[in-house]
This record gives C-alpha cells, sequence and structure tokens, in this order.
DNA sequence: CTTTACATTGACGTTGCGTTAAGGTGTATA
DNA sequence: TATACACCTTAACGCAACGTCAATGTAAAG
C-alpha cells in the first residue's frame, strides 16, 4: 500500500513538515516521487518510520537514528528486541516516578518527612551501564563509536556534567584501586577510600544505595569472567582486592 | 537546608546551565545570593524544582509552567494529584508501546501479519478530553485559557494538524446533530452521519473503538448532567437525540 | 601563596521542528 | 468547464530549552 505525506503522517501520528524534515535530512526518503512531485511512501518507509520512532521515544538523536537505520548491517529484528529492553527500563524509571509522586502526596498530606533526595526519585535515569565489557564492544564494533556515545547519552538523559562527573569518580576508582593493591591491605586506608569511590560512582547507576547490593556486586567481579578480566587488565587480582575491600568497607566480613 | 546551583542540580539529575536559565526566565528564583554573587537554594526551591520537573515530565512547556506555579492560587497537594493521574496514563501508554513492540517482533519472525496502522500504536496519544465540561471550566477559570491550552497541547502531545482535524471533526459532529434533531428521526440519514462523524471523533481519543464503548459513552452523556448540560445547551434534548442515533449507528437497539 | 574546583555573566550555537508565504495539484460540486 | 476547498511542493524565518565556550571572581585544600 502507498501513502502520501498526510495519509502516512495521520496514521503514524506525526506532521507533515516532520515527515519532509526527515525526507530533508536522509532520515526517512520516500518510495518515490510522482509526476506531480509528491512524496510517496510504501511498506518499507512505514517499517522504518516505526524503527524511527522507537528510537525517538527513546530520546535518540535523529543524526544518531539516522546512522543507525541506514546502515547496511542494521537488523531490524535485533533492533526491535533492544527497543523492547529498553521500553521495559523506561517503564521501570516511570514507575519510579510515579512511586515519588505518591510519597509526596502523602508528605503533603503531613504523614511523613522526605528527604530532600528523595523528592528527586526517578528524575535522574540510570547512566551508562557498567556492563559495557559485556556487550559494548559488539555494539561499538558494529555501529561505530561516536554513535553509540551519543546514543547512549540521549538514551539515558545524561548530561555532559553528569558524564564528566561519572568519568572522573571512574577514573578516580582505578587510580585509587591500584595503589591500594600495591599496599596488598585491602583493610587499609587506601583501599577503603577506594571502596567509597565506587560506592559514590555506584550512585550514578543506582537510585537506591544498600551495602548488600555493593557487596553483591564487587562479587559479581569475581564470578564473571569477563568483568574480572575488565577489572584485571591492568593488574591480575584487581578484581578480587576490590571484592575483599568492598566487603570489609560494607561490614560483609568481620 | 540551603543548596548552591552544583549540589541543586546534581540532586535533582539536571545541569548547572538548566537551573541558571529557570533562574532567568523567572521559573525558578534562588532563596538569596549570598555576598559572593552565589545563588543559594532552600527547602521552598526544593518543592519547587520537583513541581517544575513533574510538569516537565509531562510535556509541558516551561512558560506554562512558570504561569502555573507561580501563580497566587498555585495549590502544590493538588498539582501532585493531578500528576499523578498524568503519570498513569502515561505509563498506560507506554505499555501500549510495550505491546506494539512485542507483536512487530512476533509479526518479523514471521507467526502473523499486521496492519500498517497498529505498527503506530502507542505512538499517537490520546489528545483532550471529553470532559472538559466536566472539570476543564475550573481549570480554565484558575489559571487563564491561554496557558491551559497550551498546556493540554503539550502534554497530550498533539500537534497543530491533528488539533485541527479533531476541531473540525467536533463541528461537523455538532451542526450535523443540530441538522438532525429537526428531521426528529435518530434512525434518518442525517442522525446517522452525526453519529459516524462523532465515532470519528472519538477514534481520537480511543486507540481502539468498540461499539460497545460508543453506545455506553452516548449513555453517558444523558445520565451525568453536566454533559448532558454541555449538549443540551443550544436545543435542549439534544444528548438524548445524540444517544438514540448513536444506539441505532452501532446496533444497540432494534 | 598556589592549585584546583566551581561560582558568575554574557553570548553564540544546536536540534527538531512550527509557521508562513507563494504557487501547483487533486477532487468534488455547480 | 469553472470554482472551491483540501493538500502538495519549496523556501525560509522563528522558537524552546538548553549546551557550550569565554572571561573573570570565589572557595577550599595543600
Amino acid at each position: 500500500m502507498e501513502y502520501v505525506v498526510r495519509k502516512l503522517a495521520q496514521m503514524a501520528g506525526v506532521s507533515s513538515r516532520t515527515l519532509r524534515y526527515y525526507d530533508e535530512i536522509g532520515l526517512l526518503k520516500p518510495a518515490r516521487i510522482n509526476t506531480s512531485g509528491y512524496r510517496i511512501y510504501g511498506e518499507t518507509e512505514v517499517d522504518r518510520l516505526q524503527q524511527i520512532l522507537f528510537y525517538r521515544e527513546l530520546g535518540v538523536s535523529l543524526d544518531s537514528i539516522r546512522d543507525i537505520v541506514t546502515s547496511p548491517s542494521f537488523d531490524g529484528a535485533q533492533a526491535l528486541r533492544e527497543h523492547h529492553e529498553k521500553l521495559l527500563e523506561k517503564r521501570e524509571q516511570l514507575d519510579r516516578l510515579i512511586s515519588n509522586v505518591e510519597r509526596t502526596i502523602e508528605v503533603s498530606e503531613g504523614r511523613f518527612q522526605m528527604m530532600d533526595k528523595e523528592k528527586f526519585e526517578g528524575f535522574k535515569q540510570k547512566l551508562v551501564d557498567d556492563n559495557e565489557a559485556k556487550y559494548g564492544k559488539e555494539v561499538r564494533e558494529k555501529y561505530g563509536e561516536e554513535t553509540v556515545n551519543k546514543s547512549n547519552q540521549k538514551v539515558r538523559g545524561m548530561s555532559q556534567e553528569q558524564h564528566d562527573e561519572v568519568t572522573k569518580l571512574a577514573t578516580a576508582v582505578t587510580e585509587t584501586l591500584q595503589a591500594a593493591f600495591e599496599t596488598g591491605d585491602p583493610a587499609g586506608e587506601l583501599a577503603q577510600k577506594a571502596a567509597d569511590l565506587h560506592r559514590q560512582w555506584l550512585c550514578y547507576y543506582w537510585d537506591s544505595y544498600s551495602k548488600e547490593a555493593h557487596a553483591g556486586l564487587s562479587q559479581m567481579y569475581v564470578d564473571d569472567p569477563r568483568l574480572t578480566a575488565h577489572y584485571d587488565e591492568k593488574q591480575p587480582g584487581t578484581a578480587a582486592f576490590l571484592r575483599d575491600a568492598v566487603h570489609i568497607y560494607t561490614g560483609s566480613v568481620k
């Protein structure tokens, strides 16, 4: 079936202007131009537009979307599975927002108190995943470094300021961990500082921190060979050392 | 407790630039400026920022938000209840999106077919509520016509094109209904045309149409005195006439 | 005192359209 | 066939909500 601009726009819930703009930037070209000069869209374009709208819904910039969907190696079915996963995450975040407003309503009715920090639960989105070593690499090789960085940034609504902070903390963790490793003492001052920095770094990822979760994650670094490899890259034994330091920091071992 | 720009920005998950911009446009003024010229925010500003972020999350323009939250009659607790309601609606829409992507995945795996129109389920958001006569009037008087129109438009992600279409259909319903009323025949051609136009109008509100729902809604027009008053404004008996016409149209009466 | 991090104001730039203007095309009606 | 209305095209300006950069002042730690 074929559509002119208005028909497709109506069906998709976008404006005609949007479709013309997408044509202009090379994001969604019509199947053909008829003898009157009208844009004519077909089945392929419908599916492309659906993909675009999913990416857009997830906050990806149009530039990035264009690079992704026009890539020869673009796999529509795989993309759909990723959209699914991301939409589920988005729903989790929305649930947190809903919990927040419910709690705030109770506060306004005087039932209990709420810390300032809690008032913003759900607005801060989880930032770039810790486990890039697990699957980020494959995506990067497929779509290019720049595209993924932009995409991650937008998907997560992360500002440059926040990104800088995370990067700085990650660097601080790594450096302090190395220095602490040389002391050989996971209970020492440096190791405990590394654990604390690690906690601060995690707080960009987790809306709520718990010692159990922190300890559990550090155990994961040892249990998952790929994550172990990530931490042991410069100095074998680092993952285990961090795990020990965190366990002590969180009081998980006596 | 007091915060400088960076602290508040971090806590709320926004950028320092955002807070300065909000100060500049009069949306969120700091509690005071200290002797160094630094912005200092307090408890009141924290609560104001939370409200702002809820409105922003719901797509309301900053201009509108400023008009709302700076109004002397702004009621924070009431606003929170409205946010709650709107966030629940937003989650419903997200659920529809998730269903859409799940179905599309099944299509991509060849399990069954999907109509073009179905591929955009969840992207089109429900438009302005039918029941403005119920509670829209109070809000309008409170905050002003322009603010509410802008707010509704943004909250619902409605484009001008879509808005025009809805308005045109609503006008067509009203005019056709009046002409049909004069025939006195709810089964007549004009009345059935009015019922059909009413259905088309409803399709901007409902993602899925059913005759039962259509018939049920038209019954509501008669049962709810305020909705009856809305339809009977120009011609008493119009609500009942429309109910009859719709019942015949949907085959709810023989 | 020096260094680093963060504050300020000012100003330019970006993204993704919305809107308007001018002129062409399609369709229904008189 | 002519007319009216709806919708097509291109071109271009405008805008919201910041992001980014520059220059300069302030706070805190070593």
